[in-house]
Parts: C-alpha cells; structure tokens; sequence
DNA sequence: GCATAATAGTTACATTTGAAACTAATTCAG
DNA sequence: CTGAATTAGTTTCAAATGTAACTATTATGC
C-alpha cells in the first residue's frame, strides 16, 4: 500500500481525539473538587493513591500514579501544609518516609470520592455496559502497545 | 443499587486511564517532531488545522484544535518569527486575519505529517481493524457526552 | 573500612500555561 | 450619528511545570 498522498486529518487523528476527549474529561472532574475543596490535580491524585494503597513512599506514589518525583514532591508538600497527610521518616533507611492520609485528610477523601465515582457513573451512561468492558479493553491494549513503541524508540 | 462502599480504584477510574493514555501518546508524537522541528505541541497542532482547513482567522482555529485563543496566539506568535505561517488582515473587519502556512511552513508540515500518521500506524498495530473502529466510535460518543455533562453542570 | 556510585527527595531556575486586563475594531441601541 | 456593548487578538502577571543541580543517606567495589 503506498503511502504517497497522505493527508492528516487532525480530527480523526488518534493520538489528537485522546488528548481532547482526557482533556475535556479531566478539566471536568477538576471542576467537582477544585473549588470546593482546594486541591490541584496532582494534589488529589496523591490523595487518591495514598486512599488506596497507604502507606507509600513518594517514590511508589509517582509509580502508581505516572508522575515525576519532582510533582509528587510538590503535591505532598502542599498537603503537607494543610495537614491532609502524614509523613514518617523510615527508621531503616532514612532517605525514605512512607506517607499516608491524616485523619483531616481521610475525611475529605471520602467526600471526594463520591463525586469523582458519581461523574464516572453520569460519563458511562454513554455506553453500554458491554462497551465499558469493551472501551477498558481496548486502552489497555494501546496503553501497553503504546509503552513498547516508546521504549523501542 | 446502594452506593454506601465506594472504593476508588484510580488504575480503573476512567478519567484516569484517558489521562494517562492520552499523555503518553502526546509525548510520544511529540518526541518525533519536538527536535528535528523545534515545534511545541500547540505549534505543530496550529499547523496541522492550517495544513488542513487554510485559510483560518486565529479563532477558527481554536475552535478546531480545542485551545483557547491565549493559546493560539502565542503559537501563532511563534509561527510566524519563524516564517512558517503567514498572517493576512481582513479588509472589511481588521479585527481579523486570516492564516495559512508559508512555503517553508508547508515543506515543513509534508515532512512531519508522514512521521505523525507513521506513529498512529504503529499505534494501531495494537488493534484490529473493527477493533479501530469501534474504538474510534466508543470515544465520538464519550465526548460528546462530556460535552453534554459539563454545559449541563 | 573507605572512596565511589546510586537512591530518595528537595530546591532553584527557566519555560509554559492560565486568568484577567487591555487595545483596537466593529456592531448595536436609541 | 453617538455612546455602550461585542468581538478579535495581545499583553501582563501569577501559578504550574520541567530540567538540572543539590542534599542527605545508603549501597557497592576494592
């Protein structure tokens, strides 16, 4: 198949339509608990890393949640500040420190996650729930392609 | 359905996984033409709507690419000192002026559309032909939805 | 052991981005 | 017409972000 007359078309282009459709998503949820409760994304998105899986390092925060040491840094110091988390310094190795929720911190993440599930659930009403299974499914796999591309690269 | 245990599992959290997915495809289109070209993300997407759409006024094309009109001019300002585009006032309404790729601008823009469409083709590769299909279908409908979400909220 | 390298996390600086104010041109109401 | 309101686009200032350098601590090679 001959590539010689290509034309891109920017709407229909994968990698644009997934940067426009997250986009508008993410600006949305944002909208739910940024006023309200005063948090950046990556702020929240600590918080909902420690919700599940505390206690982590910061290190193991930036893993789960794709994010740079640098951003995690400055997402726990801002909740830090406000006492929303916790931090100890492991006495085994005192370049790390395992964080977790504080109990402030506890609370307002459970009035977060209500929100956030609810704007999914309104989100999925697009689809049928075969098609959610089908939609996971299919970013998962051009999530993992996507990875191996960029490595190879 | 009572919704007393919510529990966020972010790794399944729909905005989260877009996010994500749409962030690492973006950065790696963006790793093919950020060098050799020297183009931010909003610069090669001024580009491609002109590539594709010229003439456009700066405001056209935000309303294609979907980024506000700050955004645009600052690409725009950009594209121009490089003599990649070029700007023509409207006559009647000198508020406006039209855009649309220089000579240099257009050699450019052939050069890197084979490299962008090259990548969704690798990208692809992860998925069959329905599969791309639906896939593209599953995320027209996401997004409209959204859309419909937010100018309701 | 001791110097060197590696790791966790922070800080500093430069660049990008966003919100709001601003300029210039046009439209609209009376 | 004339002044208020709109619209296109730019500039300004503050906040967010990325890269690189830095501190402190632990692991490794010899």
């Amino acid at each position: 198949m001959p590539n010689a007359l290509q034309a891109l078309e920017l709407e229909n282009f994968l990698p644009y339509r997934l940067s426009v459709l997250a986009q508008l998503v993410s600006e949305s949820l944002h909208d739910l608990y940024a006023e309200p409760f005063g948090l950046s994304v990556t702020q929240w998105r600590v918080m909902a890393a420690l919700g599940r899986f505390a206690p982590l390092t910061a290190s193991e925060v930036g893993q789960r949640i794709v994010m740079d040491k640098v951003a995690v840094s400055r997402a726990v110091a801002g909740l830090m500040k406000r006492d929303l988390i916790e931090r100890a310094t492991d006495l085994n190795d005192r370049r790390r420190a395992s964080l977790r929720l504080s109990a402030k911190g506890r609370s307002m993440h459970a009035r977060i996650v209500p929100l956030a599930l609810g704007y999914e659930g309104e989100l999925y009403q697009a689809l049928s729930p075969e098609e959610r299974e089908t939609l996971n499914g299919l970013c998962d796999r051009l999530f993992a392609h996507a990875k191996l591309l960029r490595k190879a690269a």
